[in-house]
RNA sequence: CGGGGAGUAGUUCAGUUGGCUAGAACGCUGCGUUUGGGACGCAGAGGCCGCAGGUUCAAGUCCUGUCUCCCCGACCA
């Protein structure tokens, strides 16, 4: 048996997803049911995307702030359709004290320690947040408030994947309180245009975004908004939304304010996040059968240096790339000089590769005698000599133009497998061929997006347009196209 | 919760109709030779064959029970 290879894409998509981030040495599954380590070169993508987000989210005024992990269950079951978006997903704590079994093996839940109202794992935090809120809230001075929190959440889904859907997921959630609705429809926009600007210029990746059909809104909404990226496959990832919460919460966690005309009105309020998903969604569109690729902007080692030499040049080699490394370190941050000597140069290769490093950096002996080096880019496995005065420049410019080319790459995979169709027939054919998006009317009936979703497995994305059309299953006249695709 | 599959070395697995001291590859340790695409040689460490019963002269292998994990669906960011 071979472990060399890496499942080809297309043999088994899912087999290659899982094999990329085993080789990237990303995460593992822990013992934990549906849980996920997350190992240090995972952690360090996640912190580099916490940080160019965390700044963006603070341009728009809001500040982090940390809630509890528990919500008690009253707090929980205010918002009607809140609750029962959540409450098959829930993991409850129930008991606050374990003790010795009586036949002395381990131990078990003392059931003398009931809590005496249970406390939910927080799924999202909405309604902890919403009840301080309501404390923090009592004048239009107060508003327009913006909260951001970095937190771990606990969802118990049925099944789960690395990265995509685990039980436990790191996310960030932001959530603003406003005087009026068109401010906090505002609000809304603007996070999900952060989002969807975040994809393009920090992930390098080409979405979709807009607002979410009736059945795709989020528990206690009154209306959602999503961003949405292909996978290789051809089906969606949703990873990110925004939503408009109207005054839904507020009314039933007594959040209210006195106005400037002097009457008390409830506030209007938004929530949005994205989550460690992100990175899955990172891993399947840009990674290819070598391995991870990673845009530059979030890569922890964008550089690696991998010097080339025997016995005889290994003082002169290790000298020289000492040097460059030095060089290179004054203008990028996350250089990594490989100076092991007991791997081969094709081993190291082969490892930054499967990591997804954007640039890897060869240098031995005869690149030094041209005063030359060598330089490999990940997206293209183009190999060039520079001259190893103008690296630093080089390597800056390559950065850029990786970055740029894998939007492009990903820019050209959205256009090429969005369809716009008018006959359900054609509808069914791309949907079980390529996949991919599809742009149909849809007469907003929840029958006919129902009955797609049975026949096709694909469901409404986001809102794509006005124009003139016909309902692509029921053939009832309509003005509205959307975006649909089989989500992941 | 339905449908499949698997539990044997750190990992991936082989182990025939029950039969000698349970194997391989990769990884790991030591020594030496190597080093421009996943190096090679030699030596070594590493196992309650998921767990509990049973059948048998003899069980990794057969039977019963049990636990766990993975994959494919339904639920979802």
């Amino acid at each position: 048996m071979s472990n060399k290879g890496i499942t080809p894409r297309s043999e088994n998509y899912s087999q290659w997803y899982l094999d990329v981030i085993e080789r990237a040495d990303l995460a593992e599954n822990s013992s934990v049911r549906g849980c996920m380590v997350i190992k240090p070169y995972g952690f360090a993508i996640w912190e580099n995307i916490q940080k160019e987000l965390d700044r963006r989210i603070k341009e728009s005024g809001a500040k982090n702030a940390y809630f509890p992990i528990f919500i008690p269950k009253s707090f929980f079951s205010k918002e009607a359709s809140h609750v029962k978006g959540f409450a098959k997903e829930c993991a409850v704590v129930t008991h606050y004290r374990l003790k010795e079994s009586e036949d002395g093996k381990g131990v078990i839940v003392d059931p003398e320690a009931k809590l005496e109202e249970e406390l939910v794992v927080r799924p999202t935090s909405e309604t902890i947040m919403y009840d301080t809120f309501s404390r923090w809230i009592s004048s239009w001075r107060d508003l327009p408030l913006r909260i951001n929190q970095w937190a771990n959440i606990v969802r118990w889904e049925k099944r789960t994947r690395p990265f995509l859907r685990t039980t436990e997921f790191l996310w960030q959630e932001g959530h603003t309180v406003h005087a009026t609705h068109g401010e906090s429809e505002k609000e809304v926009l603007r996070a999900l245009k952060m989002y969807s600007d975040f994809a393009k210029e920090v992930l390098a990746l080409e979405v979709y975004s807009g607002r979410k059909s009736e059945s795709e809104k989020f528990a206690g909404a009154l209306n959602t908004y999503g961003v949405e990226a292909l996978m290789q496959d051809g089906k969606a990832l949703q990873f990110g939304t925004s939503h408009d919460l109207g005054q839904n919460f507020a009314k039933v966690f007594g959040i209210s304010f006195a106005d400037d005309d002097g009457k008390t009105k409830h506030p209007w309020q938004t929530s949005w996040g994205v989550s460690t998903r992100m990175m899955g969604a990172v891993i399947m569109s840009h990674s290819d059968d070598l391995g991870l690729i990673l845009p530059p902007r979030i890569a922890p080692i964008k550089i690696a240096i991998i010097p080339i030499f025997n016995d005889e040049s290994q003082n002169e080699v290790l000298q020289f790339s000492e040097n460059l490394y030095e060089e290179i370190s004054k203008v990028v941050d996350g250089v990594e000089l490989d100076q092991r000597e007991f791997l081969s140069p094709g081993f190291k290769f082969n490892e930054w590769e499967k990591k997804g490093v954007p640039i890897r950096i060869e240098i031995g002996k005869r690149d030094i005698e041209k005063d030359e080096v060598v330089i490999v880019r990940r997206d293209t496995n183009e190999k060039n000599s520079v001259n190893s005065r103008e690296i630093g420049v080089r390597v800056l410019a390559l950065l850029e133009e990786i970055q740029q080319n894998l939007l492009k790459r990903s820019t050209e995979i959205l256009q090429n497998n969005t369809h716009e169709v008018s006959s359900y027939t054609e509808f069914k054919k791309i949907l079980k061929g390529k996949k991919g998006f599809v742009k149909a009317y849809w007469c907003g009936r929840e029958e006919c997006e129902e009955n797609i979703k049975y026949e096709t497995k694909a469901t409404t994305r986001c809102f794509s347009k006005e124009g003139e059309g016909n309902c692509i299953y029921c053939g009832k006249e309509t003005a509205d196209e959307w975006v649909f695709a089989i989500p992941y």
